[in-house]
Parts: structure tokens; C-alpha cells; sequence
DNA sequence: TTGAACATGTAAGCTGTTACATGATTTC
DNA sequence: GAAATCATGTAACAGCTTACATGTTCAA
């Protein structure tokens, strides 16, 4: 029976909130979800229309006069009961592919200077990361409290700040290991 | 062009220590890379045949008398070479999705004690999981300097216990949020 | 003898990525 | 005038999951 379309529910979170275009859809969910669930317009597009004909979401052209032209997208109650039950039923476990870590496992087959490049490009990508999750946790400290919802997003943000930081507590860890251990097989016998 | 076909390189790897039949594929990737990518008999049987036709792995029925028939895979030349060749590009971006979370954002639509239970129900499935990473690293550290691989193995194993910790840190923190937080829209006014 | 584990595969079908295609508008 | 961003989509296709199918061997 295949995979379960989470896009769908991405797509009915977002709406309830307020209605949208696909862009905004793609941008809002970089913006909040980004760090772990990624969307593309490959997927968006389809999904809108394929909900718009299940009567789950409306669609109508945006009135404004500036700009290209939007359409713009509303949860209808349909949509909304879906989105609940959705919320009802236990999450499936997490789903996680880290090529690094493969690439690590494989380490041996290579000079280590790959495997240490490879960590240290990790953690540059990590500290960036990082770095942006911090300023979302001080921006949102500020306005908690005004919205029941803040605590949900300061919740998710609490985890990408955790997982961030043990990414990069690993990486010099790692990184320590492997500048202790001498190269093998380089020594004359 | 579509994902890159990884299971490629993780059946070379694991062919390159020593010659499996796809089942025993199965249980090495489970076993030892499990924790942070899976593959299924759906991916590990097509793949080798496809393997084999290009001519980067060999098979043989095994000679053993005792058990069912088992097909053994060995790695060749031409299979070594795609391997290492791969461990020299660097690695894509990690790929996660935590359904977890999304429910978790969209939590406010639904009373907060279906967020309370979905976190304590993660938090059972990975103090199991750091349990046996536990294991893992206390039976490795008896090994290790027995052979340069298991720096490598042990390295991911560290990746896995910092996650899991981050993982378990992250639930208290976020249970401890929502028990603070007084349920909305239920009191009289 | 029943169930668990060993062992190998196929088929269906969704998911998701990448590339392609197009055009308006705003900003520098 | 060029580049970036806004905006909406389609097509191809690989990847992966799930379910199905089948049969053996070993242990309780």
C-alpha cells in the first residue's frame, strides 16, 4: 500500500492557519518545518490540486493588483476533519538517512584526511544551521504566550537547537578519534 | 535525474569485508548501520542482481550441505573501484523526516495530552534504542585497535548515542513545556 | 507440531527529486 | 538592463515501501 502522503497534512496545517499560495506554502514550510521535513513545488502543486478535487481545500484567484497572478488556497471543513483525525492517530518513527555517517563507515578504504574533510564540512553546514535556530528561539521567546501555537513551533525549534548541537559535539568528537589514530599501513616495516 | 541509488554502495561495502548472501546483507546493514539508514529485501535483492549484471559483484550458490539454498555475493575488481570512488565524492546533506514533529506543530488543533502520549511513546522507543547503542559501544571497546574498521564503526556508534541522548533531552524539555501550560478554551469565562 | 528464523524473490504503486518550461515584477 | 525573486506548473524517473508468494530448517 505504499507510503502515506504527509505532504497532504503539511499542506492542511498550513491552510488552517490562513489561506495560501503554493509559493507561500513552499516558503512557510522551509521557514517552520524546514529543519526536519523538507517539501518541493514537485510535491505541492500535484498535492493542491489532487486536495482541491477531494473537496479538502478551495481554490480561488487572488484579487490583488500587483504582482503575478496567486491562487490562493482554503481549508474547508472537509479538510479540516481530515487534518484532525490525522492529529488523532500515533506518528510513524522517524525516518533518517545520513550519508556521512556511510561514508564514515566505510572510512577505511580511503586516506583519513577524507573522513576528517567530511566532518568538517558537516559541521560548518551544522554551525550555520545552528546559528539560524538560535535567532527563531530568541525571536519566538519574545512573542510567546500571545498564541497558543508559539509553544507547538517553540517545541520544534527546542529539538532542531538539541540535534544541532549533538551533530556538532559528535564532530569533534570524531574528529579527535581520528587525529589519534595513526594512518596504517603508511610505516616502513 | 532522480536520488542516487545508495544501496549500491552499502551492499559494495559490506561485500568488500566479506562475501554475504543478500539475508545476510540484511542483518550486517541492520545490525551495524541500522540506526541511521535502512534498507529492505525490496532493495537489497534487485539490487544485486543489478550489480551483478554490471559486473561489480559475482555469485555463487554456497557449497554448505545443511540449511536452504543461499546465494553468496562477492565484490570484484570493478566493484572496488565504483566503492572507493564513491567514498571520495562528498557526501549529500543528511535526509530526516520526524513525523513526530509535524504533529507536534499542528498539536494545538488537538488536546495537548495526544501531544503528552505520542512524546512519552518516543521517548520509550529511544531509551530502547540507546540501550542497545550502549551495548554496541561497550562490546567495540573491547575490540578496538584489533582492526582499523572499528574506528570507523565505533565513530558512527557515537553519532547514534549523542542522537538518542539529544533525543531523550529534548522530551523532557518539551513535556515539561506543555505540563506548564495550562490547557486553553476549557475554563468557563 | 507449531512457530521462529532462514532464505529468496516479485509486483504494485506512491513518493519525492530533478530538470524543464514560462512569464511577470521588483530591485540594483 | 540584468539579476533576483515572485509565481505556477509538468514530466520523467528513480527510489523505496509494502504486500505477496514460497519453501526449508531448527528448536521447543
Amino acid at each position: 500500500m505504499a507510503k502515506e502522503n504527509t505532504t497532504i497534512y503539511i499542506i492542511l496545517g498550513l491552510l488552517n492557519h490562513e489561506d495560501l499560495s503554493g509559493y507561500d506554502i513552499k516558503k512557510r514550510a522551509d521557514y517552520m518545518i524546514g529543519s526536519f521535513w523538507e517539501i518541493g513545488y514537485g510535491q505541492i502543486y500535484p498535492t493542491l490540486a489532487k486536495l482541491e478535487q477531494e473537496g479538502l481545500v478551495t481554490k480561488r484567484v487572488s484579487e490583488e493588483s500587483k504582482g503575478p497572478e496567486r491562487n490562493l488556497y482554503a481549508i474547508t471543513g472537509a479538510g479540516r476533519e481530515v487534518l484532525t483525525q490525522w492529529l488523532k492517530v500515533p506518528e510513524q518513527k522517524e525516518y533518517t538517512k545520513y550519508e556521512i555517517l556511510l561514508k564514515l563507515f566505510f572510512g577505511s578504504l580511503v586516506p583519513v584526511e577524507e573522513s576528517t574533510k567530511r566532518i568538517d564540512a558537516f559541521k560548518v553546514r551544522h554551525t550555520e544551521n545552528l546559528k539560524m535556530i538560535e535567532m527563531f528561539k530568541a525571536n519566538l521567546q519574545r512573542v510567546m504566550g500571545e498564541d497558543q501555537d508559539h509553544l507547538f513551533f517553540y517545541i520544534t525549534v527546542l529539538f532542531g537547537e538539541r540535534i544541532y548541537n549533538a551533530y556538532l559535539e559528535w564532530a569533534d568528537e570524531a574528529l579527535k578519534l581520528l587525529q589519534e589514530t595513526p594512518e596504517k599501513g603508511q610505516e616502513p616495516s
